[in-house]
RNA sequence: GGGAGCAUAGCUCAGCUGGGAGAGCACUUGCCUUACAAGCAAGGGGUCACAGGUUCGAGCCCUGUUGUUCCCACCA
């Protein structure tokens, strides 16, 4: 005997003791095997100090998952992790600080000082998140960890940048872009959230300048009229074909403005005349391009009216829009006013309105770079699981616009630029400049803004492998295998990957994404702040264990669904663990010797067992390799509760308890042979304790965890036991039916005669019908009784089943229930009836009410008669 | 405006290329049967949204309808 397992698992005390253990002893570590496949999994960095929160839980389980069961495959498996330095998140976090606890801005300390804080920040809070994966049982190689604005990383994203600066592919230009006057910042497109917001709109009379009249246009940001430079018409409406080559009159500003035709004006919407905000409008900025408006730029960087708008200036937009209103008003300017829903763009960060400005900033074309990426995902190079989500990936590169990467922040990676003050040229340089390459001034300056964090995410695949080198470990690991993320980053990230990795290390960078969904609340809401209906993983795997956590969030959930996070299913599963805990408690209480393998002779049961075993390994490396991870999880978890637990084990219990030593052995044997194979399959769901368990029960190498994933063989495939014992599990389960109707305990055992044409199943089977169906004894034959007078009957599929159960049912305490339970029918039914005859019920009530109501009526007065029938019988 | 998903037991959801309608939780009944009451046994509960179509056969494929969720898109 090995030893004692306590009789309740408890996973806070093993969970971090076998962590230690396999970390202790590289179990993580992914080598280099050149007998091996790699099977290469890179974490998606979560940010540097954050938190870990239920969505990753589920992200890094899955990839956990996905790890584990390679490696026990016999990949070289390697999963890479790291943390990414999340700019814009990570800067306003310190900046928080800085302000809560000593009143200052970023501003204040300058950027060195600044940057000094943040580098604190992030070592003081950096080991957190790690730590937490750990709980998780996340078996990345930590030793190889990453950060995004490491050393090998900058430097990728240094030779990325210039690079793609000398193919041409970045450059910079003055555009409209997303601007976060909040966070200060420009922002990509994908960083921008759409949300509809009630609002309104304005319609204006702007005078002609030559007083031949007015035209009305009409806008939802009034206060942006400031930087009106025209007005623009349809060509073809004949409504304003006399005024096109006019000019009008700007209210409250007084300035001259064309008004222009372009077919970018719609007829048939508003007054089919459109104020044109060059400085504060993509469409307006094109337009004004075509027609060549001056571009005059009203707002800020923090979204206040600019120097020269007399009492406007400095007002924010909004207080701007309602003193502008005002005396569009008050001067007779403003037409009408209506109520207005309009899609209004917000920061992925803060949330608040973004603002459309023009601004100087740096882009990545990306037409050549989408061709590649789509080619790629449609030559089938790259898969999405599920597949849908192609489409969505291909919707957007296909449409894809340039992309803004350059940040107006201080965290992250500085642009490799530097600006030349004598001849004005841009020096563009892997190493840090230290004179203008083309006049050898040292007069120049960096490029004051950082790179979109996105840039070096985009990386993450090669660069932590070494890239721009040539290292071994991107030779062997690179390209990765499988991508896993949330379909709510496709965009940032995922499609950001694919393109660079195929122009900067010409394929692509894994080919599997598998996509999952969101985690939700119980309600089936987003988890947020604001909502404070966030989950916990932590608190969740303290209370009911990793492997609870993990198996709940995996479990039942289909690839790319939303799945919502029930506390009770934590609890079930947490149960499914103590399950198993107690079932190898069982095993290893009758283990009578240490011989592994499985016994020459094996008994039909074992047999049976075994067959389905073999077959669960068959479909549930199926369901792996396809990443049906949560069928896979459920047939794994079917088979220990309900194959091995309720049957296998209630089936060995002759052997284990007669006098028979060969018997407990041949017994004991199977059991801890499926035993074990099933840890192997359920271990990459449920590391934690399967690796406990193994480690008590008789074994060879040292850690589940490294051991050979399971292989079907059809030498386990036995058919006709699998046959015959269901044939006697049949019955067992017939007569248990029977029983409980009729309420006949346990305790009562009962003759049991079994009429079969084949005899011989069940006479070897007789065993089991004693233990399992409460037999006093069994007779098997193919003739009927002489007499049935007072026996039950039941029939299964090849056998009928007689019992003298009526000797052995206490007739007067069954009566009784029964009487009992009528009475409280017929009462029922009896309010039932008054309510339906009520008109007043009839009338008012939702049909559908009434209708159920009737319904239960009905179902009542069958069940009555049908109790009062089985009364009669019984005398 | 474009695209996608979802609609299956009271609740939450599985159901892979069409062939027996399932799980967890909840509910009912009976059991402390020495692995496990975080358990065992038995049971109730579903016209698989609706209408057509293909098929010997459809929850699964096709068309349409309704409801719902999400993503994308520069209509002031």
């Amino acid at each position: 005997m090995r030893k004692e397992l306590p009789k309740v698992y408890d996973p806070r005390e093993v969970e971090p003791q076998i962590y230690e253990m396999w970390e202790k002893n590289g179990c993580f570590r992914g080598h280099r095997d050149p007998d091996k496949k790699p099977f290469t999994i890179v974490m998606p960095p979560p940010n540097v100090t954050g938190q870990l929160h239920i969505g990753h839980a589920m992200d890094d389980t899955l990839q956990d998952i996905l790890t584990r069961f390679k490696r026990m495959e016999g990949y070289a498996a390697l999963y890479l992790p790291g943390t990414d330095h999340a700019g814009i998140a990570t800067q306003i976090k310190v900046e928080e600080d800085l302000r809560v606890n000593e009143g200052k801005t970023r501003h204040d300390l300058g950027r060195e000082k600044f940057l000094e804080r943040v580098w604190a920040w992030k070592e003081k809070f950096g080991g957190r998140i790690v730590a937490q994966q750990k709980k998780l049982g996340v078996s990345a190689d930590w030793e190889r960890s990453r950060f995004t604005m490491d050393e090998g990383c900058s430097k990728a994203v240094r030779e990325v940048f210039v690079s793609l600066y000398e193919k041409g592919l970045i450059y910079k230009g003055s555009r409209i872009v997303n601007w976060c006057p909040h966070c200060v910042t420009a922002l990509s497109d994908a960083e921008v959230e759409y949300q509809d917001k009630p609002g309104h709109l304005w319609h204006i009379r702007y005078p002609l300048t030559d007083g031949s009249g007015e035209l009305v246009v009409a806008t939802t940001r009034p206060e942006t009229m400031l930087g009106d430079t025209g007005v623009a018409v349809n060509p073809a409406d004949e409504r304003y074909k006399d005024i096109v080559g006019k000019t009008c009159t700007l209210p409250l500003v007084g300035r001259e403005m064309p008004i222009v035709a372009d077919e970018y004006v719609e007829l048939d919407f508003g007054t089919g005349c459109v104020k044109m905000t060059p400085a504060h409008d993509p469409n307006d900025f094109e337009v004004g391009l075509r027609h060549h408006l001056e571009t005059i730029r009203v707002l800020d960087d923090n979204g206040k009216v600019v120097e020269g708008y007399g009492k406007y200036s400095g007002m924010d937009r909004y207080e701007a829009r309602e003193a502008i209103v005002a005396d569009l008003e008050e001067q007779g300017y403003l037409v009408k006013v209506e109520p207005y829903s309009h899609n209004v763009g917000t920061c992925y960060r803060c949330h608040k309105d973004v603002e459309p400005i023009i601004s100087a900033q740096w882009f990545v074309k990306m037409e050549p770079l989408a061709k590649e990426a789509l080619r790629v995902v449609n030559a089938g190079e790259v898969k999405f699981v599920p597949e849908r989500f192609a489409k969505t990936y291909t919707n957007w590169m296909e449409n894809v616009h340039d992309w803004c990467i350059s940040r107006q922040l201080w965290w992250g990676h500085q642009i490799p630029v530097w600006y030349c003050a004598d001849c004005g040229h841009m020096t563009v340089s892997r190493q840090d400049a230290t004179c203008c390459e083309k006049c050898g001034s040292k007069n120049i300056e960096r490029d004051p803004d950082v790179l979109d964090t996105w840039f070096s995410s985009a990386l993450w695949p090669f660069s932590t492998l070494g890239w721009p080198d040539e290292t071994e470990d991107l030779k062997y690991f690179y390209p990765t295998d499988v991508l896993v993320t949330g379909y709510d980053i496709i965009f940032f990230w995922v499609a950001r990957m694919i393109f660079s990795a195929c122009e900067h290390t010409k394929q692509p960078p894994f080919h599997t994404v598998l996509i999952h969904g969101l985690v939700r609340d119980d309600k089936g809401r987003k988890m947020s702040k604001s909502l404070g209906n966030g989950i916990d993983p932590l608190e969740m795997a303290d209370r009911y264990g990793a492997d609870a956590l993990r198996f709940n969030l995996i479990t039942g959930n289909a690839p790319g669904n939303d799945t919502r996070f029930f506390v009770e299913k934590c609890e079930a599963m947490r149960n499914f663990a103590n399950k198993i805990w107690n079932a190898s408690r069982f095993v290893m209480m009758n283990l009578t010797t240490d011989k592994l393998g499985l016994p020459e002779k094996l008994e039909r049961e074992d047999q049976w067992i075994l067959s389905k075993l073999n077959r669960l390994v068959k479909e549930v490396t199926d369901n792996m390799e396809s990443y049906e991870l949560g069928v896979a999880s459920a047939k794994v978890y079917d088979f220990i509760w309900s194959d091995y637990c309720d049957w296998y084990i209630e089936l060995t219990k002759a052997r284990l308890q007669s006098d028979d030593p060969a018997a407990k052995e041949q017994a004991s044997r199977v059991l801890v042979y499926v035993l074990t194979e099933t840890l192997k399959l359920l271990h990459p769901f449920m590391p934690f304790i399967t690796e406990e368990i193994w480690q008590a029960l008789p074994h060879e190498g040292d850690f589940l965890m490294l051991q050979k994933w399971p292989e079907y063989t059809e030498v386990l495939d036995f058919r006709d036991a699998e046959t015959a014992m269901e044939s006697v599990m049949d019955v067992i389960k017939a007569i248990r039916a029977r029983r409980a109707e009729m309420n006949v305990p346990p305790s009562k055992k009962a003759a049991v005669t079994i009429v079969t044409p084949k005899a011989d199943v069940f006479t070897a089977g007789m065993g089991f019908l004693t233990r399992l169906a409460y037999a006093s004894s069994i007779e098997v034959g193919e003739n009927e009784p002489a007499s049935t007078a007072g026996m039950v009957a039941d029939v299964t599929h090849d056998a009928k089943v007689y019992m003298p159960l009526a000797e052995l049912v206490d007739i007067e305490k069954e009566k009784a229930r029964l009487n009992k339970d009528l009475g409280k029918k017929q009462g029922e039914l009896k309010g039932l009836e008054a309510k339906l005859s009520n008109p007043g019920f009839l009338n008012k009530a939702p049909e559908a009410v009434v209708a159920a109501e009737k319904d239960r009526a009905e179902k009542l007065k069958t069940l009555i008669a049908k109790i009062e029938e089985q009364l009669a019988a019984m005398g």
